[in-house]
DNA sequence: TATTGATGCGGGAACGGTCCCGCACAAGAC
DNA sequence: GTCTTGTGCGGGACCGTTCCCGCATCAATA
């Protein structure tokens, strides 16, 4: 492009570059550069001369060529693996929201920023983006992606366990403890029939939760009684906690293991004449911060999205910094928070 | 940096280049560009071996020189002026949440991604990154940011109106409008106290409601009964509505024009011995789904960030796809959806 | 057989910065 | 007066692509 057609093509008018300033300010373009990065020697005349020509010209380097010379991109892509069909409403989950705002607060802490990338995304579609690495939240178990990455040399950060791949780093949660912490609760409680709620699909977390379940319910002779999600979403949790109290006498306890809105299912089980805690315990996996306002406020299994995040990310940003690309990984524990929704009042 | 050097600075292996493809296949780095790209006159035989050598050495291209090369950045940047003392919160509020998941989507479907930035960014945070545009949401008035952003020659587009300035694209909406409707249909069911929750800060949207809000009230003779909340969040809100229900007689409405939670604003009437909607109206500004699903249901009073991202977007990609800076700007229609909690049963 | 045009591929500039190094000059040491 | 050391600035390679050309080769045409 020659300088007429920097004139013709936009009506913008063309970017100042860094030899423009130099020309008008009579100077080299090295020393320039260095005059505004504060590097090399220079007599501070000259360097304020630089200054207040690039100030006065209002220049502003190109960030491209930067990162071209220096070798990094300092961008860090985020991607989910649930809500394929909707691939944005991710952030709409309060677990996924409160997991990218972490994330991109404490990579922007490092120097990093984080780009929202689609989760159904094929390789094309992020290829013309100069990522450092990407964090794949809910992957599937043993995620064609992550290999996809992997192999492209891009380090990733996933909040399910991925072994011994290099540049892997994952943040892994103790899905059984988990488990067996709400239904212990709830047979203290006296509840009998548990009914679980749990996500359909093909992650880790969905597969161990429900050994775990069958693996309890089977140590103590109890009859598994559990439902699959359709899909991700209020909606679909809602439809499958409404088709069982429809079907059969109402269980003792609800354990919504899928994400769902808590208010949204305290008015199900009043909807089929059932009330919270009094006819039907209820736990819900949630991070809505809504849980303790309800009425009753809902016992909740939180996850600890930014517990997860913070663990992942200072391993990914070691390894970035470090250029170590030995896999790591770490372990954090879930919270259980007690309300009345869980707690029997009278004994029947 | 020489050959050794590429082994030694990183554990990692270096990335392998298209000169190494070049190199092995026996062809030039042109021809390789161009078998990949599907560009260029090459016989078929040429094109499938360089193919088959990029892949076989897992050849990816370097995004940061393509996009050099090419000239933009193919990148936006999204901020929000709000929260700025917790930076990162803005994906709690389900406004902004909207918003941003929208954008992604829209960007995306144009070829651009979009990268998180925190909302109170001094220049130099986000000058390293080659962002084509920048989204401003939640500006203050005449926010100099936006002034910052157009003088670096980056087109800005914000949710609230910016006249005049070259490289500025909003999106507003008719507060007035917005205001009286939610007015007219409190005062349609009965109410002549209606409590104004606000948020306190220096956006458009909080002064010019404000200013509809007095203006209705003079127009009819009503004392105008307002307060601001402290900061955004549901905390701050529902600090304002207990302060508010504590003082005095109980007013007959409750219009919380800051977002909060439905849910929680009918707690905190009950805490007061309230009912809703029986003691008292309520409406809330607020795109959580959760309201219809509240008991009562909660009538809200929706902004439509999804078409506000619509419109936005479609002005800010139009500009960057023909180069043309002219100003433009779009106004939307709020939603206004009624529901139990605002209607009167019983007339006392 | 010379001329044309199409085909197949490569050389090298360009994108816009950073940074290594070298050169000129000045000042101090012997 | 030479030798060293330090200072101030500029030349030009380099990051890894894309793309404009130009140079061969070869078939078709006059």
């Amino acid at each position: 492009m020659n300088e007429r057609d920097r004139r013709v093509r936009h009506a913008a008018p063309p970017r100042v570059r860094l030899v423009d300033v130099a020309r008008e300010a009579g100077l080299s373009k090295t020393t320039v550069s260095a005059a505004l990065n504060g590097t090399g020697r220079l007599s501070a005349e000259v360097r304020a001369h630089a200054r207040e020509t690039a100030r006065r010209m209002g220049y502003r380097p190109n960030a491209t060529a930067r990162l071209l010379r220096a070798g990094h991109a300092r961008l860090i892509g985020f991607t989910a693996r649930e809500y394929v069909e909707a691939p944005w409403s991710y952030l709409e989950s309060p677990y996924l929201s409160e997991l990218t705002h972490t994330t991109a607060q404490l990579a922007l802490e490092h120097g990093y920023a984080m780009v929202l990338l689609p989760n159904c995304s094929p390789r094309d579609e992020w290829t013309d983006l100069p990522v450092d690495a990407v964090i794949l939240a809910d992957p599937e178990a043993d995620d064609p992606l992550v290999d996809d990455f992997l192999a492209a040399g891009i380090p990733v950060f996933t909040d399910q366990r991925v072994e011994g791949r290099q540049g892997g780093y994952w943040v892994d949660i103790d899905y059984d403890a988990a488990m067996r912490s709400v239904l212990d609760h709830l047979a203290a409680q006296g509840a009998r029939d548990i009914v679980l709620i749990a996500p359909q699909n093909d992650s880790q977390w969905a597969q161990r939760s429900m050994d775990s379940y069958l693996a309890w319910c089977g140590e103590r002779g109890i009859a598994p009684h559990a439902v699959a999600t359709q899909r991700p979403g209020n909606a679909a949790v809602l439809k499958a906690a409404d088709e069982v109290l429809s079907e059969g006498p109402p269980p003792d306890a609800l354990f919504a293991l899928a994400e769902v809105s808590p208010p949204l299912m305290i008015d199900v089980a009043r909807k089929h004449g059932l009330s919270v805690p009094d006819d039907v315990l209820l736990v819900c996996c949630s991070e809505d911060p809504v849980a303790a306002h309800c009425a009753p406020p809902v016992t909740t299994l939180s996850m600890q999205p930014s517990a997860i995040a913070a663990a992942g990310m200072e391993l990914l940003l070691d390894a970035l910094e470090s250029g170590n690309v030995e896999p790591a990984g770490r372990v954090v524990p879930t919270r259980l928070d007690v309300r009345a929704s869980s707690l029997r009042k009278t004994r029947e």
